[in-house]
DNA sequence: GAGTTTGAAACT
DNA sequence: CAGTTTCAAACTC
């Protein structure tokens, strides 16, 4: 039957369960429409807060206990933002050991209520979930022809969209203590999911606190329609087909709204460009940006880094990965940062070294010579490098020992 | 593991 | 919109 949903202090609401099915996983394959797809992990659709399904089936995978090695929705090593919804089969997702699929069925809040109701808003096939007072989690049921789809739902309606990932990575899970896992700092939230094995104290993202959680969701969704979209652009095709040889290679994988940085370069993860290995674009607004197109296509390292080149050719860690890998296209290579000259010059460092410079110009200056004060500008100048490489040395030994 | 650094998200 | 605070993760030791 169908399930109320009583939330303390708020009117009550029966819901009725109107389940419509989802036109499985097209939608978020055509990546080419833009319309069409959006990449929502979470949206409002007409007022109402719609989400896939899988978070829910995640969900309910974990409250009861079944099958809970297995997990979905993951691929190991995406980076926040970039789960690509949409993009190659992270929505269905076939777990060798079992036969499980997971759709990208969605379902509808009210947010008059606060509460979520289980529509799905389209329907290919026969899977259906409506609450389950019994542990507030939501099951399956199958109100229409084929009750029996339920139990195995999917079998051969999916196409393994690509290759699945050799092993399911298991989220990393969130550590949150003070934001209830309800804002956007927690991952799990951000992602649009709930939190599974978290480390999160005092954790308010699951459907204990539905109400909660969903209104948490809208008022996101008021500060940042897109909050729940990936932030990195998911290969979305310029212009139909593409103009020049690039063909199908030539995606817009980049970081939508750009990154802020002001003193990592962009070079470590604290970069969400450089984190999700897209490079920064004038859409960044960082400072001293060394994450640029041009910066990772630079092969001009290695010189510097003699110890690190040596250590690529004894330990041969390419060979580990000869496979490009299917969401992979445009992060071939590993290109590690300390490699590059400039990830030891930092603002602080030149700065240093300018000031250096300066200060050796000024105590000679009408001295000397200009002459000899130039000679004695590229000595100090020289004795800085020195310092430099030195330095940048040091830390590498310290990685490589 | 503790402590620091960092920049997105939240807030004013 | 800009400046500040909050937050959890990345990083360092
Ligand atoms: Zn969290
Ligand atoms: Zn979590
Ligand atoms: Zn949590
Ligand atoms: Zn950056
Ligand atoms: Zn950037
Ligand atoms: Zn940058």
């Amino acid at each position: 039957m169908d399930e109320n949903y009583q939330m303390v202090g708020q009117e009550e609401e029966v819901l009725e369960e109107e389940i419509v099915g989802e036109e499985q996983y097209e939608e978020y394959v055509e990546i080419g429409d833009d319309e069409a797809y959006t990449g929502d992990r979470l949206a409002l659709e007409d007022g109402r807060i719609v989400t896939p399904a899988r978070q829910y089936a995640q969900y309910m995978q974990q409250m009861q206990r079944v099958q809970p090695q297995t997990r979905y929705g993951q691929a190991p090593r995406l980076q926040q933002g970039q789960r690509p919804m949409g993009s190659q089969g992270v929505y269905s997702y076939e777990s060798p050991g079992t036969q499980r699929q997971l759709s990208p069925q969605r379902y509808a809040y009210m947010p008059e209520s606060e509460e979520m109701k289980p529509q799905v808003l389209r329907q290919s096939n026969q899977m259906f979930y409506t609450p389950n007072t019994s542990f507030g989690v939501r099951k399956a049921i199958t109100p229409g022809p084929s009750r029996e789809a339920l139990t195995t739902p999917y079998m051969g309606m999916v196409k393994p969209p690509k290759p699945i990932k050799k092993s399911i990575g298991k989220r990393k899970p969130c550590n949150c203590t003070k934001s209830l896992c309800l804002k956007l700092y927690c991952e799990c939230f951000a992602n649009g999911e709930f939190c599974m094995d978290c480390n999160c104290k005092d954790c308010h993202n699951n459907l204990e606190h539905e109400a909660e959680r969903s209104r948490a969701i809208k008022a996101s969704l008021e500060r940042n329609p897109h909050a729940f979209k990936p932030k990195i652009g998911m290969s979305k095709q310029k212009n139909g087909v593409s103009t020049k040889g690039k063909s199908t290679a030539d995606f817009e994988r980049l970081h939508q709204k750009g990154c802020h940085c002001k003193k990592s370069n962009c070079l470590k993860n604290y970069c969400e460009c450089y984190e999700a290995k897209v490079p920064c674009t004038d859409r960044c607004k960082c400072t001293s940006c060394r994450n640029t197109e041009t910066d990772r296509n630079t092969k001009f390292r290695d010189k510097f880094t003699p110890s690190l080149s040596q250590l690529a050719t004894t330990t041969g860690d390419r060979a580990s990965s000869p496979f490009s890998d299917e969401e992979s296209e445009a992060g071939q290579e590993a290109p590690d940062p300390k490699s590059f000259p400039w990830y030891y010059l930092t603002d602080d460092v030149i700065e240093a070294t300018t000031m250096c410079l300066v200060a050796q110009a000024q105590e000679f200056e009408n001295k000397v010579p200009s002459e000899d004060l130039e000679k004695s500008i590229l000595k100090e100048f020289s004795r800085c490098l020195e310092q430099i490489i030195e330095s940048a040395s040091m830390s590498q030994n310290s990685v490589v020992a």
